[in-house]
Parts: C-alpha cells; sequence; structure tokens
DNA sequence: GATGAATGAGTGTTCATTCAT
DNA sequence: CATGAATGAACACTCATTCAT
C-alpha cells in the first residue's frame, strides 16, 4: 500500500515541526514526535534510520520547499535589482505563511546536528541566486566580497527579523519588509 | 569554614562555556560540565540555584564582557562612522581572541533559555550604542528605522561571519573586518 | 509487537510490597524496586505514570483484596456479633497469611502519600460493614457514636496487633485473637 | 558558654519538630533541618552523632515529655478507673496543645528509625501506667489479658483519633474525648 | 564550638533505540 | 509494515556527611 506509506511519512514529517514549534527543539523526543504524529516510536525507525535522520531530512526538505519558493517567478532576465527584490518579498512571504517550517531551519542551524550537513548539497536550490549574485558582481552591480558575506547580510537579516523570539517587538507588515530590503540593497550594492 | 573558592566558581564558568564548545548546548550536562571542571556535580548547586541559573548567568557575564570589549576607545565626539567603526573592530577583536565567548552567546540565543532573559537589561552595556545611533537618526546620517532592524544588519552579521559553524570558509583578516564594515554601514547609513 | 507482559507487572507489585517490608517505605526507591522485580527501572514506567502511582496503585489493590477477605462468608442475616466475629477472624486469617501486604498498608497509610487517596473510593469494598455498623447502631447494639471512633477501636487494633514492629512480642493465636475480638466488640457494643 | 549551647540544641529539636510537621517526615533532610535552625548542617553533628542519632533523640524527648504528661494528678489512691480516666483526658489535652509533637511521634514510629528502639526504655516513664494496669488485672477489674493488648486498645486509639491524617472528619471536643473514653474502658475492663 | 564549602552516591524520571509479535 | 513493550544509560537534582578554617 504505497498511499499508506506515505500518509504516514508525511505524519511523522509535520509532527517533527509541529512539535519543535510547540516545545523547542531540545525537549522533542522521538516518542514525543510519534506521539503527535498518531504512529508508534517503532514506526519512526522504519522511515528513518535514527533520530539524526529524522531531523537532518526534515531540514533538507524544508530547505528545498524554502528554495522552491523563493525562487517563484525568478527571471533572469529582468535588472538584477528587481530579480533580488522578488527573491525578497517571496521569501518573507513564505515565512509568513509558514512560520513553523523558518522556526525550525532557524532551531536546527543552531543545533549540533547542523554540523553533518553538506552545505553545498543543501544549498543547491539556491544556485540560481547565487549566479544571479556572482552575475551582479561581474557587472559592478554587487559588492566583490565573497558569497558567504553577501548571505551574512541577507539571508540571515532575514531569518533573525522573522524569527520572533529574536526581534519581539517588529511587526513585519509590507512596509518594514520594504525598509529591510532597502538596507539589504544598500549593504550589498556597488 | 572552608573558604568559598573563587577558582572554583572561575572553573565552572569556564567549563561551561569550554563543553558548550566543545559538544554543543543542547549536550552539555550538568554532570559533564562538573566533570570537565574537575568538581563534583553537587558543587555546581553551591554557587547556581539550577542549571537554568547556571547557563543564564554565563550568558550574562558573558554579555557584560562583550559590552565592554566593544566600547573600548569609545568617544561620541567622534564622527558617528568613526565610532561606529570602532566598535565593529572591537566586536571582531573580541571575538578573535574569544571565539568560544561568542559560540556560547549564539548557541543561548537560539535555546529556550533566552526567552527567560529581560532583553533591557541583557543589553543594558549596549546602552551606548543606542544612544549613538539615535543620535544618527537625528543628524540623518543614519536610516530611520527601528533599532532591531540596525541590529539585524549589524549586531547579527557579526555574530554569523565570527561563527564557524555557519560561514565555515571565510577567514577574519582585516581586510575581510574592514569589507565587512563597508557593507554594514552602507545598509544603515542614509 | 511484544505483549503486555503481565508477569512483569504482577513482578513489580509483588516487588514493590516485598521491598517495603524489607527496607521500609522511605528507603524503597523506584530503582531498588525494579531491580527486585528484575526489571529495567523505565520498565516500572511503562506500568505507572510515576512513583506515586506505583505505590498508590498498590495500596488501593491490597485494600480491594483485604476487603474481599474480610467479607467472606459474609451473612447479613445472622446475628451482628457473629457477624462481626466473622469479620474479625477474616482479618486476622488474611493478615497472617499475609503480612507483608498489611505491613505496606501501615506503612502507606503513615506516609505523605495517603493524602492523596479518596477514602471513600479506597474503602469502598468495605460498605458491608459499615452499613452492619448503621443496622447495629439503629438496633441498639452499637453504641452511637461516629463510624471513625469505632474504626479506631476496631480496624486500627487490628493492624496494631499484627503489626510486628509495634507490638513486638505477641503471638496471633487463635486464643490471643478470640481475646482481641472480645475487647473489641466490648468496647462497640451497647 | 553553657546557655550558647543548650539554646542551639534547643533551636534544632523544635526546628526539627516544626519540619516534620510541615513537610513531613521523609522529606525533612538534615540541611533543610539545620536552615529551619538557622543553624549549620555541619552544627547539627556536634550535637548528634547522625541523622539517626537526632531523629531518635527527639523522639525519646517527646516521649518523655508525653509520659510526664499523661501522668499529672497521678494519685493511684483513687479508684483505676478514674486514675485511668484522668490518664486519657491528660493524654487528649496534651494532644490537643501539642499536636506538632505527636504528629512527630506518629511519623516516627512508622518509620524503620522505630526498629532501633528499645522499647522498654523508651517507655519507663509510662511504668506508673502498666503498674495500675497490672493492679488492675489482678483486682479483676481489667480484662487478664497481655499488656500489648491493652495498649493496642487505648494508646493506638488515642493516637489514631488525633492524628488529622487518619480520621479526617472528627473534632475532639470534650464530648467526644468522653465517648472515645467509654469505648476504651468498655474495652479493657472486665 | 561553629561554620559554609564540598562531595560521591543516590533520587525520580526520560531518553534513543531494539525486540518480539 | 507496524506496533507497544522493554531497556541501560543518562538526565537534573538532593542527600547525609566530612572537611578546612
Amino acid at each position: 500500500m504505497r498511499i499508506k506509506d506515505e500518509l504516514k511519512q508525511e505524519a511523522i514529517f509535520k509532527a517533527t515541526i509541529k512539535l519543535v514549534n510547540k516545545i523547542g527543539f531540545v525537549s522533542s523526543s522521538v516518542s514525543k514526535i510519534a506521539k503527535e504524529a498518531n504512529v508508534s516510536p517503532a514506526t519512526i525507525y522504519i522511515y528513518y534510520k535514527n533520530k539524526e535522520d529524522l531531523l537532518v531530512s526534515t531540514f533538507l526538505r524544508i530547505k528545498q520547499q524554502l528554495g522552491t519558493a523563493m525562487l517563484k517567478n525568478f527571471d533572469e532576465s529582468k535588472p538584477i535589482r528587481d530579480v533580488f527584490r522578488t527573491i525578497w518579498f517571496n521569501s518573507f512571504n513564505f515565512i509568513q505563511i509558514n512560520p513553523d517550517l523558518i522556526n525550525y531551519v532557524e532551531q536546527f542551524q543552531n543545533s549540533p546536528y547542523y554540523d553533518l550537513i553538506d552545505i553545498k548539497a543543501a544549498e543547491s536550490s539556491f544556485e540560481p541566486v547565487l549566479m544571479m549574485i556572482k552575475k551582479g558582481i561581474d557587472q559592478k552591480i554587487i559588492k566583490d566580497v565573497s558569497l558567504d558575506m553577501i548571505g551574512a547580510f541577507i539571508y540571515y537579516p532575514i531569518m533573525i527579523l522573522s524569527n520572533p523570539r529574536r526581534t519581539r517587538n517588529i511587526k513585519l507588515d509590507k512596509k518594514t519588509i520594504e525598509k529591510a530590503f532597502q538596507l539589504a540593497w544598500d549593504a550589498i550594492k556597488l
């Protein structure tokens, strides 16, 4: 029964994220996740090798979703700033619709599990963005610094601003997002 | 009676940070910290009410150290950009000398313990920086956005860039730091 | 799945009573009980929510057994004194066969856990005895005092006399029990 | 300084009883008792060999007080029933004035420490009562049964009736005590 | 005599994982 | 495939007691 399988795996995936949101990464034990998914702890070990595998897989899957969302309406024929702006708003839209996914990502990235991740692979879906940035650098539109640094001023401010634990008194309305984009763009543009 | 051994408390403090660096926040149990400090687990409970108290106190103490370090040679009579640049380099210097302290802070801020912190109090030593930013906004030198947003483009890039887990292939040499400062300043300046 | 092992739960039940007998209520820790039952400490938490649940459940189960034993050959058509005498001997028989159960009950009733017990519910199996006493009061055979007081002169002397810790040099032979019954009956009869 | 010593020992004695009343025998640790007595844990070990010694000594001292109180106005020239009645009311008076002492005794007697007590010695102050009972037996006023059994119908009902944990809905007013005496006397009288 | 610091052994409980069905 | 039972190891924390002053 193929369908049943996928339903179960999906339930585990969702339960993992939901529970991490509810009680935090640290307190989310395998058996609690199993209970949240209405499944036996042993069942989780059918779909995942161990806890690490479960958490890492969940992370990678979210990353992929995030990558897809970011690149909606991606059109590299447009001016770089416009493309960049689209990505920026895509990100915030996704975050506003799926705050729990981003919370999971944040918590995961600050856990020891993150050390196990092959970043290149994890960020493969962001490849077009990287290409765009490189093009921007070539065209002297974006500053000539390492991609990691660009990321530090783009990707992470997004994460921080959308993390209610970090910025407890900011509201992500359209105007705020627009301003944030302005800062980010000013940072990286030549 | 036996005199309260300052060395012992210091050993616990250092062991906590060292262990969080070695094995991560989550895995750092009280007994492991005790072992690292060459102390009985029970001894920790002489100096701290419980694990939370240990972790929170350690965090606050680091924050204070960081605040002091940041404000070295702080001279508000100088142009804002210069003051800002001094703080920027102070931060990176401190981080380069004490990478483990910053790693602890980062991990702490992404733990549920951070929710317990009174941010205002924790960041009181950063007050002069906030004042400077406000002055910059008034003088139309810095963009008129919320402090949280300024922070997202200043404080957090510093943290990220200096977190080897996050940016595994960046070297914090003088040139890189200078460049990073350029991006940060461009982001917030009007 | 592995089937829930009735034998295991039974082993825990018996180990609890045995250990309380051997080393006392206070010193009987969960891990010691587990060891006595040849079971992992964690296993106990499959069958009981926590230590309190284990101890309370064990108490209630014994109480029920005691209630059943007391009421053997209960025949309310007989004269009250005879019914009462039957109960009295039933009790001592049960106690002689199961001295450890009674010791457990005694220790439990003097522990803080006893405060959690709903007495009405715990003594529901004694209901017929209470009814009989009430009938005896109505018929002017038994003194018109509160049930608690009747209990103090019936139930507790039984407990005390059968508790070797309390009365170290009494032997519960038939003659002694008969005498004890005489005292109890004289106390409550009108 | 003799005075200081005795004050300290007295403080420990009172703190022990108070704490056992507040949080129970089981939870009363040496350091908590020390805190309650405004004394260092180590100080307790100056006056008592160990915890057992502390608890046992406290018990014996209370027993002695109880014995003294019971025998107030003891006049063996009076009829046995009257003497007995006096003792009965003395007991209840003492209990009503010092409920915490009795609570301590009760808890102690159901602890493993009680096994260490030399009953003969502990009850030496009750000697006159025992003598009286023996005289009563000789004069064919009291039933010819062992002292332990007499005790089971006298001493323990007093304890039980005055233990609020055991008899949660009885009030020890004068009438109730009188009735209880009636039952006790009927039990043992020939 | 009096103290608070210090501790190894213990507490109740939860963990990630495996087993037997 | 799916399960709940079962577990040894670990968790945060407290204990009775001793040590050094």
